[in-house]
DNA sequence: TGTACATCAGTGAACGCGCGTTCACTGATGTAC
DNA sequence: TGTACATCAGTGAACGCGCGTTCACTGATGTAC
Protein backbone atom coordinates (compact mmCIF):
# COMPACT_ATOMS: atom_id res chain seq x y z
CA UNK A 1 0.00 0.00 0.00
CA UNK A 2 2.18 2.37 0.74
CA UNK A 3 0.59 5.97 0.30
CA UNK A 4 3.00 8.83 -1.47
CA UNK A 5 3.46 10.04 2.01
CA UNK A 6 4.92 13.73 1.48
CA UNK A 7 8.15 13.61 3.05
CA UNK A 8 8.41 15.65 6.76
CA UNK A 9 10.66 18.02 5.35
CA UNK A 10 10.00 20.05 2.65
CA UNK A 11 13.04 21.58 1.42
CA UNK A 12 12.12 24.84 0.25
CA UNK A 13 9.31 26.05 2.37
CA UNK A 14 10.39 29.22 2.51
CA UNK A 15 9.77 29.87 -1.52
CA UNK A 16 6.89 28.35 -1.40
CA UNK A 17 4.89 29.60 1.58
CA UNK A 18 6.27 33.35 -0.64
CA UNK A 19 4.71 31.99 -3.69
CA UNK A 20 1.46 31.05 -1.91
CA UNK A 21 1.57 34.20 0.10
CA UNK A 22 1.68 36.33 -3.88
CA UNK A 23 -0.71 34.16 -5.03
CA UNK A 24 -3.72 34.68 -2.42
CA UNK A 25 -2.53 38.28 -2.55
CA UNK A 26 -2.96 38.80 -5.97
CA UNK A 27 -6.59 36.85 -5.74
CA UNK A 28 -7.63 38.67 -2.95
CA UNK A 29 -5.65 41.73 -1.78
CA UNK A 30 -3.18 42.12 0.72
CA UNK A 31 -5.64 43.00 3.52
CA UNK A 32 -7.43 39.75 3.03
CA UNK A 33 -4.75 37.88 3.30
CA UNK A 34 -4.45 35.75 6.45
CA UNK A 35 -1.19 32.86 7.82
CA UNK A 36 -3.42 30.58 8.19
CA UNK A 37 -4.93 30.62 4.76
CA UNK A 38 -0.97 30.38 2.55
CA UNK A 39 0.01 27.64 5.17
CA UNK A 40 -3.21 25.77 4.20
CA UNK A 41 -2.08 26.54 0.34
CA UNK A 42 1.43 26.06 0.88
CA UNK A 43 -0.16 22.31 2.33
CA UNK A 44 1.34 22.73 5.81
CA UNK A 45 0.37 23.67 9.48
CA UNK A 46 0.43 27.50 10.10
CA UNK A 47 2.86 27.09 12.22
CA UNK A 48 5.21 26.32 10.62
CA UNK A 49 4.87 29.54 8.35
CA UNK A 50 5.05 31.22 11.93
CA UNK A 51 8.58 29.59 12.24
CA UNK A 52 9.80 30.61 9.36
CA UNK A 53 8.78 34.09 9.17
CA UNK A 54 8.39 34.84 13.26
CA UNK A 55 4.80 36.56 12.88
CA UNK A 56 2.34 37.58 9.79
CA UNK A 57 4.31 41.05 9.09
CA UNK A 58 7.21 38.83 9.07
CA UNK A 59 6.25 37.01 6.11
CA UNK A 60 4.59 40.69 4.52
CA UNK A 61 8.46 41.71 4.68
CA UNK A 62 10.00 38.74 2.87
CA UNK A 63 7.77 39.11 0.22
CA UNK A 64 8.19 43.26 0.00
CA UNK A 65 11.95 41.99 0.55
CA UNK A 66 11.39 39.65 -2.30
CA UNK A 67 9.32 42.40 -4.58
CA UNK A 68 12.65 44.17 -4.42
CA UNK A 69 15.30 42.14 -5.28
CA UNK A 70 13.35 40.95 -8.16
CA UNK A 71 12.44 44.19 -8.98
CA UNK A 72 16.14 45.83 -9.30
CA UNK A 73 16.84 42.57 -11.47
CA UNK A 74 14.14 43.69 -14.07
CA UNK A 75 15.07 47.17 -13.97
CA UNK A 76 19.10 45.86 -14.26
CA UNK A 77 17.98 44.08 -16.73
CA UNK A 78 16.41 46.80 -18.84
CA UNK A 79 18.72 49.28 -18.27
CA UNK A 80 22.01 47.27 -19.76
CA UNK A 81 19.81 45.97 -22.65
CA UNK A 82 17.70 49.33 -23.08
CA UNK A 83 16.99 50.57 -26.37
CA UNK A 84 15.77 53.85 -25.07
CA UNK A 85 14.76 54.71 -21.36
CA UNK A 86 11.32 54.46 -21.88
CA UNK A 87 11.74 50.64 -22.39
CA UNK A 88 13.05 51.02 -18.39
CA UNK A 89 9.79 52.26 -17.65
CA UNK A 90 8.00 49.72 -19.39
CA UNK A 91 9.59 47.00 -17.22
CA UNK A 92 8.38 48.80 -14.47
CA UNK A 93 4.88 48.77 -15.50
CA UNK A 94 5.16 45.14 -16.36
CA UNK A 95 7.15 44.06 -13.29
CA UNK A 96 3.70 45.44 -11.14
CA UNK A 97 1.44 44.01 -13.56
CA UNK A 98 3.28 40.69 -13.67
CA UNK A 99 4.17 40.47 -9.81
CA UNK A 100 1.02 42.16 -8.80
CA UNK A 101 0.79 41.23 -5.11
CA UNK A 102 4.39 41.88 -4.20
CA UNK A 103 4.14 45.04 -5.94
CA UNK A 104 0.94 45.73 -3.91
CA UNK A 105 2.53 45.02 -0.78
CA UNK A 106 5.70 46.72 -1.26
CA UNK A 107 4.18 49.80 -1.13
CA UNK A 108 1.55 49.40 1.73
CA UNK A 109 4.65 49.56 4.39
CA UNK A 110 2.29 49.43 7.51
CA UNK A 111 1.83 46.03 6.61
CA UNK A 112 5.18 45.19 7.08
CA UNK A 113 8.16 45.82 9.16
CA UNK A 114 9.29 48.98 7.48
CA UNK A 115 13.39 48.93 9.22
CA UNK A 116 14.17 45.67 8.26
CA UNK A 117 17.63 45.59 7.13
CA UNK A 118 17.56 43.41 4.33
CA UNK A 119 14.06 45.33 3.01
CA UNK A 120 16.10 48.39 3.52
CA UNK A 121 19.27 47.07 1.93
CA UNK A 122 17.25 45.55 -1.39
CA UNK A 123 15.03 48.83 -1.35
CA UNK A 124 17.81 51.08 -1.36
CA UNK A 125 19.38 49.03 -4.50
CA UNK A 126 16.27 49.55 -6.45
CA UNK A 127 16.18 53.03 -5.59
CA UNK A 128 19.54 53.38 -7.04
CA UNK A 129 18.63 52.45 -10.40
CA UNK A 130 15.51 54.17 -10.69
CA UNK A 131 17.12 57.67 -10.00
CA UNK A 132 21.04 58.09 -8.83
CA UNK A 133 20.15 57.97 -4.85
CA UNK A 134 23.87 60.67 -4.81
CA UNK A 135 26.30 62.40 -6.81
CA UNK A 136 23.95 63.77 -8.94
CA UNK A 137 22.30 67.48 -9.22
CA UNK A 138 18.86 68.47 -8.36
CA UNK A 139 17.97 68.80 -11.97
CA UNK A 140 18.98 65.29 -12.89
CA UNK A 141 17.11 63.81 -9.32
CA UNK A 142 14.09 65.77 -10.54
CA UNK A 143 14.01 63.94 -14.40
CA UNK A 144 14.71 60.57 -12.34
CA UNK A 145 11.89 61.62 -9.87
CA UNK A 146 9.15 62.44 -12.76
CA UNK A 147 10.06 59.72 -14.39
CA UNK A 148 9.29 57.43 -11.23
CA UNK A 149 6.02 58.98 -10.87
CA UNK A 150 4.75 58.40 -14.34
CA UNK A 151 5.21 54.84 -14.39
CA UNK A 152 4.49 54.42 -11.13
CA UNK A 153 1.02 56.32 -12.19
CA UNK A 154 0.05 54.46 -14.82
CA UNK A 155 0.89 51.30 -13.13
CA UNK A 156 -0.95 51.75 -10.03
CA UNK A 157 -3.90 52.95 -12.00
CA UNK A 158 -3.92 50.56 -14.20
CA UNK A 159 -4.12 47.59 -11.41
CA UNK A 160 -7.17 48.99 -9.89
CA UNK A 161 -8.99 49.43 -12.81
CA UNK A 162 -9.25 53.15 -13.23
CA UNK A 163 -7.85 53.62 -16.77
CA UNK A 164 -10.62 54.30 -19.34
CA UNK A 165 -11.10 51.30 -21.65
CA UNK A 166 -10.47 53.46 -24.84
CA UNK A 167 -6.92 52.91 -24.17
CA UNK A 168 -6.63 49.65 -24.84
CA UNK A 169 -5.74 46.67 -22.45
CA UNK A 170 -2.33 45.85 -23.03
CA UNK A 171 -0.44 48.09 -19.76
CA UNK A 172 3.27 48.32 -21.56
CA UNK A 173 1.29 49.50 -24.73
CA UNK A 174 0.15 52.10 -22.71
CA UNK A 175 3.17 52.99 -20.73
CA UNK A 176 4.92 53.74 -24.07
CA UNK A 177 1.95 55.97 -25.24
CA UNK A 178 1.82 57.79 -22.22
CA UNK A 179 5.15 57.98 -20.30
CA UNK A 180 6.49 59.14 -24.14
CA UNK A 181 5.06 62.67 -23.75
CA UNK A 182 7.55 62.83 -20.71
CA UNK A 183 11.04 64.32 -22.16
CA UNK A 184 13.82 62.72 -20.11
CA UNK A 185 16.63 63.26 -21.74
CA UNK A 186 18.58 62.68 -25.15
CA UNK A 187 16.67 59.54 -25.98
CA UNK A 188 13.36 60.06 -25.91
CA UNK B 1 -28.05 65.39 39.39
CA UNK B 2 -29.22 64.87 35.55
CA UNK B 3 -25.84 63.60 34.20
CA UNK B 4 -25.62 65.68 30.82
CA UNK B 5 -26.93 62.94 28.83
CA UNK B 6 -26.24 62.16 25.31
CA UNK B 7 -29.16 62.18 23.58
CA UNK B 8 -30.53 59.31 22.00
CA UNK B 9 -31.02 60.52 18.46
CA UNK B 10 -27.65 61.60 17.70
CA UNK B 11 -29.13 64.05 14.44
CA UNK B 12 -25.47 63.75 11.95
CA UNK B 13 -24.35 60.07 13.17
CA UNK B 14 -23.78 59.22 9.24
CA UNK B 15 -21.55 61.78 8.99
CA UNK B 16 -19.75 61.51 12.14
CA UNK B 17 -19.18 57.76 11.32
CA UNK B 18 -17.42 58.68 8.34
CA UNK B 19 -15.01 61.00 10.07
CA UNK B 20 -14.07 58.65 12.56
CA UNK B 21 -13.82 55.87 10.14
CA UNK B 22 -10.96 58.36 7.91
CA UNK B 23 -9.54 59.25 11.26
CA UNK B 24 -9.11 55.62 12.00
CA UNK B 25 -7.49 54.58 8.73
CA UNK B 26 -5.66 57.92 8.19
CA UNK B 27 -3.84 56.42 11.81
CA UNK B 28 -3.69 52.57 10.92
CA UNK B 29 -4.67 51.84 7.13
CA UNK B 30 -7.40 50.60 5.79
CA UNK B 31 -6.86 47.11 6.20
CA UNK B 32 -6.69 47.63 10.18
CA UNK B 33 -9.91 49.08 10.33
CA UNK B 34 -12.75 47.75 12.06
CA UNK B 35 -16.65 48.46 12.00
CA UNK B 36 -17.02 48.35 15.77
CA UNK B 37 -13.61 50.33 16.70
CA UNK B 38 -15.47 53.42 13.91
CA UNK B 39 -18.63 52.84 16.23
CA UNK B 40 -16.42 53.41 19.39
CA UNK B 41 -14.73 56.31 18.26
CA UNK B 42 -18.49 57.97 17.44
CA UNK B 43 -19.59 56.73 20.65
CA UNK B 44 -22.18 54.59 19.45
CA UNK B 45 -22.81 51.11 19.66
CA UNK B 46 -21.84 48.66 16.48
CA UNK B 47 -24.80 48.06 15.41
CA UNK B 48 -25.61 51.58 14.63
CA UNK B 49 -22.64 51.91 11.89
CA UNK B 50 -24.42 48.26 10.23
CA UNK B 51 -28.04 50.35 10.46
CA UNK B 52 -26.51 53.49 8.59
CA UNK B 53 -24.32 51.07 5.93
CA UNK B 54 -25.42 47.89 5.91
CA UNK B 55 -22.41 46.22 5.94
CA UNK B 56 -18.38 47.39 6.24
CA UNK B 57 -17.80 46.76 2.72
CA UNK B 58 -21.18 49.68 2.56
CA UNK B 59 -19.20 51.85 5.14
CA UNK B 60 -16.26 52.08 2.90
CA UNK B 61 -18.49 52.61 -0.17
CA UNK B 62 -19.90 55.68 1.51
CA UNK B 63 -16.22 56.86 2.31
CA UNK B 64 -14.99 56.32 -0.89
CA UNK B 65 -18.22 58.33 -2.96
CA UNK B 66 -17.69 61.04 -0.63
CA UNK B 67 -14.11 61.06 -1.29
CA UNK B 68 -14.79 60.90 -5.20
CA UNK B 69 -17.22 63.70 -4.66
CA UNK B 70 -14.91 65.81 -2.17
CA UNK B 71 -12.13 65.59 -4.97
CA UNK B 72 -14.61 66.62 -7.71
CA UNK B 73 -15.48 69.73 -5.80
CA UNK B 74 -11.14 70.80 -5.09
CA UNK B 75 -10.85 69.52 -9.29
CA UNK B 76 -13.61 71.96 -10.34
CA UNK B 77 -12.39 74.83 -8.08
CA UNK B 78 -8.67 74.68 -9.67
CA UNK B 79 -10.11 74.68 -12.54
CA UNK B 80 -12.13 77.86 -12.26
CA UNK B 81 -10.12 79.12 -10.29
CA UNK B 82 -6.72 77.89 -12.36
CA UNK B 83 -3.91 79.88 -12.95
CA UNK B 84 -1.96 77.31 -15.02
CA UNK B 85 -3.15 73.94 -15.47
CA UNK B 86 -0.12 72.60 -13.09
CA UNK B 87 -2.48 73.72 -10.44
CA UNK B 88 -5.41 71.76 -11.00
CA UNK B 89 -2.58 69.07 -10.74
CA UNK B 90 -1.26 70.12 -7.22
CA UNK B 91 -4.51 70.32 -6.33
CA UNK B 92 -5.07 66.41 -6.73
CA UNK B 93 -1.94 65.70 -4.48
CA UNK B 94 -3.34 68.15 -2.00
CA UNK B 95 -5.89 66.12 -1.35
CA UNK B 96 -4.73 63.06 -1.46
CA UNK B 97 -2.33 64.23 1.53
CA UNK B 98 -5.16 66.10 3.46
CA UNK B 99 -7.86 63.10 2.62
CA UNK B 100 -5.62 60.43 2.69
CA UNK B 101 -7.88 57.89 4.21
CA UNK B 102 -10.84 58.91 1.33
CA UNK B 103 -7.54 58.67 -0.77
CA UNK B 104 -6.16 55.34 -0.14
CA UNK B 105 -9.82 53.87 0.12
CA UNK B 106 -10.77 55.33 -3.08
CA UNK B 107 -8.08 53.24 -4.99
CA UNK B 108 -8.58 49.65 -3.43
CA UNK B 109 -11.82 48.81 -4.67
CA UNK B 110 -11.59 45.48 -3.34
CA UNK B 111 -12.57 47.01 0.15
CA UNK B 112 -15.92 48.15 -1.06
CA UNK B 113 -18.85 47.46 -2.90
CA UNK B 114 -17.21 48.47 -6.77
CA UNK B 115 -20.57 48.36 -8.52
CA UNK B 116 -22.29 50.99 -6.17
CA UNK B 117 -24.30 53.31 -8.32
CA UNK B 118 -23.59 56.70 -6.56
CA UNK B 119 -19.64 55.73 -6.64
CA UNK B 120 -20.03 54.95 -10.57
CA UNK B 121 -21.79 58.76 -10.32
CA UNK B 122 -19.17 60.27 -8.46
CA UNK B 123 -16.58 58.52 -10.27
CA UNK B 124 -17.56 59.32 -13.24
CA UNK B 125 -17.72 63.21 -12.61
CA UNK B 126 -14.85 63.23 -11.18
CA UNK B 127 -13.25 61.12 -14.46
CA UNK B 128 -14.48 63.50 -16.14
CA UNK B 129 -12.84 66.72 -14.30
CA UNK B 130 -9.10 64.49 -14.97
CA UNK B 131 -9.70 63.70 -18.74
CA UNK B 132 -12.41 64.77 -20.81
CA UNK B 133 -14.19 61.54 -20.95
CA UNK B 134 -16.04 61.78 -24.66
CA UNK B 135 -15.87 64.13 -27.54
CA UNK B 136 -11.66 64.27 -26.89
CA UNK B 137 -9.66 63.05 -29.59
CA UNK B 138 -6.52 60.41 -28.82
CA UNK B 139 -3.89 63.08 -28.40
CA UNK B 140 -5.93 65.01 -25.90
CA UNK B 141 -6.89 62.02 -23.67
CA UNK B 142 -3.13 60.77 -23.60
CA UNK B 143 -2.47 64.08 -22.44
CA UNK B 144 -5.13 64.18 -19.76
CA UNK B 145 -3.68 60.62 -18.96
CA UNK B 146 -0.35 61.45 -18.80
CA UNK B 147 -0.58 64.43 -16.62
CA UNK B 148 -3.07 62.20 -14.24
CA UNK B 149 -0.83 59.75 -13.62
CA UNK B 150 2.10 61.75 -13.21
CA UNK B 151 0.54 63.58 -10.14
CA UNK B 152 -1.54 60.16 -9.14
CA UNK B 153 2.68 58.70 -8.87
CA UNK B 154 3.76 61.75 -7.33
CA UNK B 155 1.12 61.55 -4.09
CA UNK B 156 0.69 58.13 -3.36
CA UNK B 157 4.70 57.84 -3.56
CA UNK B 158 4.55 60.47 -1.31
CA UNK B 159 1.87 59.10 0.97
CA UNK B 160 4.02 55.91 1.40
CA UNK B 161 7.05 57.66 2.30
CA UNK B 162 8.59 57.08 -0.99
CA UNK B 163 10.07 59.79 -2.29
CA UNK B 164 13.94 60.89 -1.31
CA UNK B 165 13.80 63.33 1.52
CA UNK B 166 16.33 65.54 -0.55
CA UNK B 167 13.13 66.81 -2.16
CA UNK B 168 12.07 68.16 0.83
CA UNK B 169 8.85 67.94 2.94
CA UNK B 170 6.06 70.07 1.36
CA UNK B 171 4.66 67.95 -1.20
CA UNK B 172 2.69 70.67 -3.01
CA UNK B 173 5.70 72.36 -4.06
CA UNK B 174 7.61 68.97 -4.74
CA UNK B 175 4.36 68.24 -7.68
CA UNK B 176 5.33 71.79 -8.66
CA UNK B 177 8.67 71.23 -9.13
CA UNK B 178 7.78 67.87 -10.81
CA UNK B 179 5.02 67.87 -12.62
CA UNK B 180 6.05 70.77 -14.37
CA UNK B 181 8.74 68.26 -16.77
CA UNK B 182 5.47 67.20 -18.39
CA UNK B 183 4.28 69.89 -21.03
CA UNK B 184 0.84 69.54 -21.06
CA UNK B 185 -0.57 71.74 -23.64
CA UNK B 186 -0.44 75.91 -23.92
CA UNK B 187 -0.01 76.31 -20.71
CA UNK B 188 2.88 75.30 -18.47
C1' DT C 1 31.36 2.49 8.50
C1' DG C 2 28.80 3.20 12.70
C1' DT C 3 26.92 5.74 16.43
C1' DA C 4 25.70 9.56 19.63
C1' DC C 5 23.93 13.83 19.77
C1' DA C 6 22.81 18.57 18.58
C1' DT C 7 20.14 21.06 15.55
C1' DC C 8 16.75 21.90 12.23
C1' DA C 9 11.92 21.71 10.35
C1' DG C 10 7.39 20.86 10.96
C1' DT C 11 3.16 19.08 13.96
C1' DG C 12 -1.01 19.56 16.47
C1' DA C 13 -3.51 21.29 20.12
C1' DA C 14 -4.75 25.10 22.77
C1' DC C 15 -5.43 30.12 24.07
C1' DG C 16 -7.93 34.25 24.07
C1' DC C 17 -9.61 37.85 21.15
C1' DG C 18 -11.95 40.99 18.24
C1' DC C 19 -14.52 40.73 14.50
C1' DG C 20 -18.92 41.06 11.30
C1' DT C 21 -23.56 40.10 11.37
C1' DT C 22 -28.22 39.27 13.15
C1' DC C 23 -32.18 40.24 15.93
C1' DA C 24 -35.72 41.47 19.11
C1' DC C 25 -36.16 45.52 21.50
C1' DT C 26 -37.00 50.49 22.84
C1' DG C 27 -36.60 55.43 22.76
C1' DA C 28 -37.56 59.43 19.94
C1' DT C 29 -39.65 61.80 16.16
C1' DG C 30 -42.93 63.29 12.77
C1' DT C 31 -47.45 63.36 10.79
C1' DA C 32 -52.53 62.76 9.96
C1' DC C 33 -56.59 63.89 11.88
C1' DT D 1 -53.77 72.03 20.61
C1' DG D 2 -53.95 67.17 21.47
C1' DT D 3 -53.55 62.38 20.45
C1' DA D 4 -52.75 57.95 17.95
C1' DC D 5 -49.70 55.68 15.32
C1' DA D 6 -46.20 54.62 11.87
C1' DT D 7 -41.57 55.21 11.11
C1' DC D 8 -36.94 56.22 12.13
C1' DA D 9 -32.58 55.70 14.89
C1' DG D 10 -30.05 53.45 18.08
C1' DT D 11 -29.38 49.59 21.93
C1' DG D 12 -27.56 45.47 23.85
C1' DA D 13 -26.97 40.75 23.82
C1' DA D 14 -25.78 36.82 21.35
C1' DC D 15 -23.79 33.88 17.53
C1' DG D 16 -20.15 31.50 15.38
C1' DC D 17 -15.80 32.15 13.18
C1' DG D 18 -11.17 32.59 11.72
C1' DC D 19 -7.42 34.68 13.22
C1' DG D 20 -2.41 35.31 15.24
C1' DT D 21 0.44 33.49 18.54
C1' DT D 22 2.47 30.19 21.80
C1' DC D 23 4.25 25.79 23.18
C1' DA D 24 5.61 21.17 24.17
C1' DC D 25 6.43 17.72 21.05
C1' DT D 26 8.53 14.68 17.36
C1' DG D 27 10.44 13.36 12.99
C1' DA D 28 14.45 14.03 10.07
C1' DT D 29 19.02 15.55 9.12
C1' DG D 30 23.84 16.51 9.60
C1' DT D 31 28.13 16.19 11.96
C1' DA D 32 31.95 14.91 15.26
C1' DC D 33 34.31 11.20 16.69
Amino acid sequence: MMPPRRPYHHRDLRRTLLEAAAGLIAETGPAAMSVREVARRAGVTHAAATYHFGDKAGLLTALAVDGYRRLGTELRVAHETRRSFLEVGVAYVRFAVTHRAHFEVMFQPELYHRDDEELLAAKAVTAALLYRTDQVGDEDLRTGIAAWAIVHGIATLWLNGNLPPRLGDDPEEITRVIAARLPVGPDT
